[in-house]
DNA sequence: GTCTATATGCTGATAGAC
DNA sequence: GTCTATCAGCATATAGAC
């Protein structure tokens, strides 16, 4: 390994090549990003790209990772000692500014679970049913002990998770709609608190 | 013209063609898709189905269009006369049971707008934000009425949309996550009355 | 590590026999 | 209307000079 510099070329190439790579799979998909247009969007010969990655499933790969990766790090948890007011708060809060600021990986997750999930059965088999079945129960004990009204948990979680994430993926028809540009960082705030007090109501949580 | 039968070969072509068309859209994706595929899954020659309609994007299209008029009809409408309390029921029923029913036409639809709406642009710019206005005007009245609560109404619609919709767009991995090979009847009733005591809770126009 | 040139295979689309 | 044969173009991936 030849490296010039402390934080290599490697590094920052393999940093560029992800983001490209990320933008072209979400406006073309899997079969319509070619290497060559992730490599121009890099900035970089195409040769480069492939010295890097290999090839272009090796690329997806990738962005599919750092795109688990990123959640895993941003959505927090929910915990029994939070209460259920509060642990929805910050769940709703942490999903919302993950939809707003990084809607593409959203987009990626979602593209990919609707062609049938082929790259990430795996991670939904296990990872994902677990932490499903943990955090239902969770809201279970809460509804148990009579801290909130009874609701079918893991639907809950579906309805928080898809009303979150509908900011991310749905972003282009939500902007035309409103008959705006981009968001801005009053959108957030605003629909952070509908959310929050949309479904704190629907729980019977809200005591304003 | 020749035509052998009545409803002729032509009819029933087209339909098989739109609908294999339709699922290898959703597998994927519109570069993904070939003609081949698509002719394969009609059980009818590459060439046939390209004398029927000329090109591949207009296969997409067509699918595309397929869909939007599915929905037209099956959505039904958000009419004052109703109140709330009955509109919002009727509403999401509809939805529910497209989403369980079609939710081919759903995936298709939410791709083709993740994907940045490239052939949707003049419907969500003309016909779906008229539409969103008009019915979020129709909430804002049962508000101003004290019929509701005060939630904002754009936001409510987006909030019926995505949790509705997720049934279809994510069935893959709420049934991995459920364990489940596929939905059943039974399925559609309990989501269509979780959904509709959550949402009408929200509203405050619960009164069990 | 970087980049050019190229091999190999597949795809959309057409021509034209039946 | 149906189907076979075929072409031109493009994409992935590699070989190898620098």
């Amino acid at each position: 390994m030849q490296t010039n510099q402390p934080k290599s070329i490697r590094e920052k190439s393999l940093k560029t090549i992800l983001f490209a790579a990320q933008e072209e799979f979400v406006l073309q998909g899997y079969k319509g990003a070619t290497v060559q247009s992730i490599a121009d969007k890099a900035k970089l010969p195409k040769a480069n790209v492939l010295y890097y990655f290999k090839n272009k499933e090796n690329i997806y790969h990738a962005v599919l990772e750092h795109t688990l990766d990123m959640w895993d790090k941003g959505i927090g948890d929910i915990i029994p000692e939070d209460g259920p007011k509060l642990a929805i708060e910050k769940f709703i809060r942490a999903k919302v500014t993950m939809s707003f600021k990084h809607p593409q990986a959203s987009k990626i997750y979602a593209m990919e679970i609707i062609q049938g999930a082929q790259h990430l059965k795996d991670f939904t088999r296990t990872y994902l049913r677990q932490w499903v079945r943990d955090k239902a129960k969770v809201f279970q004990h809460w509804i148990d002990n009579g801290e909130m009204k009874d609701v079918d948990p893991v639907n809950l979680i579906f309805l928080i998770w898809s009303s979150t994430q509908h900011y991310a993926d749905f972003d282009n028809q939500i902007l035309t709609i409103m008959n705006r540009a981009d968001y801005e960082q009053d959108d957030i705030n605003h629909v952070t608190r509908f959310l929050t007090d949309f479904i704190l109501t629907g729980c019977e949580l809200n005591n304003d």
